[in-house]
DNA sequence: GCCTCCATTTTTGCATTCATTTTTTGTCTT
DNA sequence: AAGACAAAAAATGAATGCAAAAATGGAGGC
């Protein structure tokens, strides 16, 4: 009997405060939903791994009903699979798999820029601005970190100016999804390609600028595609870094 | 006590024919899901309506284990809300929210059309305009009815030429949500706003020929915009209608 | 007559229990 | 020793039981 789960052991907190992340905060399925999602994103269990559900239970303290809950709603959310009479499994994403995700993030970062020409306000531009820029001084020092750090921040600043919450909500469940290999794609950022996402962004502001919806619209689909490239790419070639020849970055 | 469901009192089929619409045939709380999803996305329950979990559970002729699980799926797919220990209701859709679906699924059209134009072989463009001519037919013939099911095909067609599955899923995931007011949306557009269609169709099809991504994602979104405004249109003028009632289509 | 407060009933949330399926393990045969 | 079969163990799927919260209803007070 492996255990595909580390022995962290750590009981659920009793329900004391209201992490209010996303839904259903008081109810004790609801905390297990947040703290097992969190904890699936995070990569905490091996892709693939079983997960028996007594496992799950004795480490969050809790009995089976609320967890096998829980373990639904992930598997709606595509975090996870569940095998019928096999329990659940984390879902493997095959590389075709991340494609599709990588372009449906695209597409829906798209939307938000296209959305967001219509009401976004010179404020939030000029906010978005003003990251733009805090994100070039990290580019200057080669500060990947914080780079990524800023970057993720002014991608979502257009999609909450997109004004949809709906747009939004599905936005994070798809991020969700793909955090972990959007660590390594980030990673796999390297310099010359690098260069490219900086243009790439100076297009984005300055079509936000002039609201130009459709055309924020392509730049916006165009520059996550070169991302999707970069991530694949990444993981095709294995750990590995290649430096030169892969077209990777942002 | 009053009922918020109508006494159809129909047990659920013992585990016959494995209705595999979306996932989870076999197991009971699978068929359960599919079942509930189907009896609330059909309009059977009114709108905010509560829904006792033991009056689900004889009409389904099951124990409120699987049901509350399904409810958990559904509740995370948007179609219904979970109130801490005050049940299930059906979501009620704000004229906002629908705005905001629309929006979305605006943008998902759009990106299946960018994605289609990628890949998108000669045959599968000549189904498309033989769907087309059909539906020009209809159009002639002031057929609606005939009309908007071929339109569905279209749009369906489009989705399905993206060859993206998770897109697809997704497209119909929100396509559930609003299928009960898509159906008056329908019936809203009058003469004019039909033959504006069928001159967008007209356009897609162009777009969709030339392999032009960024045009025809810019024409299905603009399309997909005025649908929602002839539904949300058609929702604020006309208060009485009574969407639970209304049968559905498109 | 209407409102308030409290007891009763109902309903929800979770734990526990039971049945079925899968997985493991041990033994026997070749 | 390797494979096949069978029994045991464990895990899953679903039903039931129990405590807590909410809804209901009625008596009493104003």
């Amino acid at each position: 009997m492996k255990s595909a789960i580390p022995e962290t052991g750590v009981p659920i907190t009793p329900p004391t405060a209201g992490n209010a992340n996303d839904r259903q905060e008081a109810s004790l399925h609801g905390e297990v939903l947040l703290r097992l999602r969190d904890y699936v994103v995070e990569g905490n269990i091996p892709e693939g791994a079983r997960v028996p559900e007594r496992q799950l239970c004795e480490m969050l303290g809790i009995s089976r009903t609320p967890l096998r809950e829980a373990l639904k709603v992930l598997a709606a959310e595509g975090l996870i699979e569940l095998l019928p009479n096999r329990g659940a499994r984390v879902r493997q994403l095959s590389q075709r798999d991340l494609e599709e995700l990588f372009d449906v993030m695209a597409g829906l970062e798209s939307l938000a820029g296209r959305l967001a020409c219509e009401l976004i306000t010179d404020e939030e531009i000029a906010a978005i601005e003003r990251l733009h820029y805090e994100m070039y001084g990290h580019y200057l020092h080669r500060d990947m970190h914080g780079y990524f750090q800023i970057n993720q921040q002014i991608h979502e600043s257009i999609v909450a100016a997109a004004r949809n919450e709906t747009l939004k909500t599905t936005y994070a469940n798809f991020a969700g999804r793909i955090r972990r290999v959007r660590y390594s794609a980030n990673f796999a950022r390297k310099r010359q390609r690098w260069g490219e996402a900086m243009r790439e962004h100076e297009a984005i502001l300055d079509a936000l600028r002039r609201r130009a919806a459709s055309e924020l619209s392509d730049i916006l689909f165009q520059h996550l595609r070169n991302k999707r490239s970069a991530a694949i790419d990444h993981l095709a070639e294995g750990q590995d870094t290649n430096l030169e020849t892969t077209p990777q970055g942002d």
